[in-house]
DNA sequence: CCCGCGCCTTGACGACTGTCAAGACTTCTC
DNA sequence: GAGAAGTCTTGACAGTCGTCAAGGCGCGGG
């Protein structure tokens, strides 16, 4: 309020705290999950005392929510390379699969946790609000890896955004789950099913197979 | 042990007893999910006290484990009729598609109720035994219905039993999270959804289009 | 009749939970 | 430098949890 151009005004200071407690939460949540996550397991692995949790947020839940939606944000350009670089259907096919394998290794402590929560606001339905924002964001990440691939392969694709999204999903979580429970091989395994999928989620070929090779 | 042909066993009752609770504890389990149902709850909803949970299993999680096994048994044969009374392709996607739909609407709770466990055997090891093996239960159960209906289509399955159950596990969890947020049409689109993609599991037909009419 | 054994209830235990109030510490203002 | 506002810690509260020991009830065999 005293000097226009502050360098932080409180607000500011307050989201960014905000914004570090949930950090610290999101590494606990990920390790133990929504169920086993108390607020001062969180607070201890974070530089605060647990009785902070309350002086940010009104609610353990709030919290919660609060964290999903910030992991979200970072989470939900984690594809926008593969479609940018793409120049070919066949190279932007391989960036992806390679991309969501890379995906399982690095997060799987933050995915495990999605579907940790996406199952809870089956029986919560304090959290469906939040969810189904995040699953629609999900399914337009999706979607645009999978329309741009189609415009490369000059072909429209067969199924619609949501049913597109929906069988990605299944494997990835499959695969997330090999991966947790240590299999070999889940990762090639995830890599050769997307390569596998991707062409069958076109529609069928225009002109049955006279013109395949001269496409490009 | 006096009498040879006793009606029961002390052991045959031990065993019903602890179907009963089972029986019980899944209604529960898929009212309250497993981190909010506690053992007084699940009594509470029985006609034992909370004690008795200890006089028959050793652990909570024992009897989880137990409860989920229980139901798995019942589960795993829901779709044996759909491919006994199949006897064209097109009547089995028809048959499934409804068996898919009528499932989500008769059996919310349980299934909610097995996401749930899934999700949470990425956390708890010690429920990822249980987890993989009706996880592996439901992938053969979906392969027995794709493998019939590919032999009445007279082509064969394109895609391994593994890739096939993940892609429509991942429908029908969507299908029953749009259901369970009360979402219009999520059943028939459900149904639309199996009667598209079930063609494109196949392996593409094996003459491009020239008998394609003179099939059957 | 009474003893003993299986079945079940009751009550209590320690641990853990979310929440919040009281106060200490820091930081900034006048 | 005193005071006020903001920030954080500490400790306690009311509940709930899984677990288990002590004891009551019913029933069949001595």
């Amino acid at each position: 309020m005293t000097t226009a151009t502050a360098r932080r005004t409180p607000a500011d200071k307050h989201d960014e705290r905000r914004r570090a407690l949930a950090d610290s939460a999101l590494r606990t949540l990920g390790e133990l999950g929504y169920a086993r996550a108390s607020l001062r397991e969180i607070a201890n692995n974070s530089e605060f005392s647990h009785g902070v949790v309350h002086y940010y947020f009104h609610d353990k839940l709030e919290l919660i929510v609060y964290c999903v939606r910030q992991y979200k944000a970072t989470c939900v350009h984690r594809y926008d390379g593969v479609v940018a670089d793409a120049t070919t259907a066949e190279g932007l096919v391989e960036a992806f699969a390679d991309k969501l394998a890379e995906t399982i290794v690095d997060e799987a402590p933050m995915h495990r946790l999605w579907y940790d929560l996406r199952s809870q606001s089956m029986f919560e339905e304090s959290l469906r609000e939040a969810v189904l924002q995040i699953d629609q964001t999900l399914e337009d990440m999706v979607w645009r890896v999978v329309s741009t691939y189609a415009a490369l392969a000059a072909r429209p694709v067969g199924m619609t955004p949501h049913v597109t999204y929906g069988l990605l999903d299944g494997l990835f979580q499959q695969a997330l789950l090999g991966y947790l429970c240590e299999r070999e091989g889940v990762l090639d395994d995830l890599r050769d099913q997307v390569r596998e999928l991707m062409p069958v989620l076109l529609a069928p070929a225009p002109s049955s197979s006279r013109r395949a090779k001269s496409e490009r």
